[in-house]
DNA sequence: TTGCAAAATTTGATATTTGAAGTAAATTTT
DNA sequence: AAAATTTACTTCAAATATCAAATTTTGCAA
């Protein structure tokens, strides 16, 4: 075996072992999405999406534009437009113009919905905290490294 | 600050970087979500649900019944009808009635679906060691053992 | 055996989600 | 300043996704 076979070689373990840390990232992610989930309807009746949305305006009094939203949260524009929609109609939340650009908005909380919210946030984190109880202090930090490091791969 | 207070404040603290860590989760996984949901679209016209199920199926070439399929892919069982339906009329998945059991079948890949997953999962793999490139072994599997941790708290 | 709860799926209603296409406004180039 | 390009968003269709209710079978206890 020359060096170039064994280079491919190691190459490939490094990508399988890669290959597995994705599929477990998956799992665990959709394990806590689901948990999330069904805690959000049973407690709130509301659903993951909505509180998404919501908890990121909550974190931003000053409000988000649309855009800032969708990169925000990692997902498409059209969504955000849906899901704000409907928190607009629940009056959880308000579109206000911008005078310095006429094509963005500023989607605010509102007074509703930061009351609902302060409820909210402080339980999301207690169920956090429950499902990740797993992961002591020193695995937290160094996960949120790893995940860092995959997405700001250039 | 008596030993109560002092509890109570590192608790909070580890509950609010387990918090931070959960975050990063869904970002990371929303990211690399994106890029191969791009990828599969662009070089082989099909979505990422639908190459789930494939590779899951390409790697159970046994087959499997709906319910593995749904708990193996921590998504609902309604959803995985619809994907599989589409799939069986693409005429890359074929169902299957079990003798041993009227209620079930098994759901297996068809030899058009197995010559396209062979393609698809090398170039998967390549894909993930590229996201994941910024990831070195040691965290691969620091960051697998995380995963578990989450998934398998009960 | 009969009756019935549990198990495996599907179906139907509704909510997300993405990607493409379109509109309007702001910016940059000629 | 007209033209071309980019940016911010919405709308739409198709695919996904969840949940709850309905179906069909199983398996087990009376």
């Amino acid at each position: 075996m020359d060096a170039q076979t064994n280079h491919r070689i190691e190459d490939d373990s490094l990508a399988r072992q890669r290959l597995r840390l994705w599929l477990q990232m998956l799992k665990a992610t959709r394990h806590v999405e689901a948990a999330l989930r069904e805690r959000l309807r049973a407690g709130y009746d509301t659903t993951l999406p909505r509180f998404d949305v919501l908890a990121a305006l909550h974190a931003h009094p000053e409000g988000m534009k649309m855009s800032e939203l969708s990169q925000h949260l990692v997902v498409s524009n059209g969504n955000v437009t849906g899901v704000v929609n409907r928190l607009v109609a629940d009056g959880l939340v308000e579109r206000q113009t911008l005078a310095s650009d006429r094509r963005a908005f500023l989607v605010r909380i509102t007074e509703q919905g930061r009351t609902l919210m302060e409820d909210m946030v402080e339980q999301h984190l207690g169920w956090i905290d429950e499902m990740l109880s797993e992961v002591p202090e020193a695995d937290a930090a160094r996960g949120i490294s790893i995940m860092l490091d995959i997405r700001h791969k250039r």
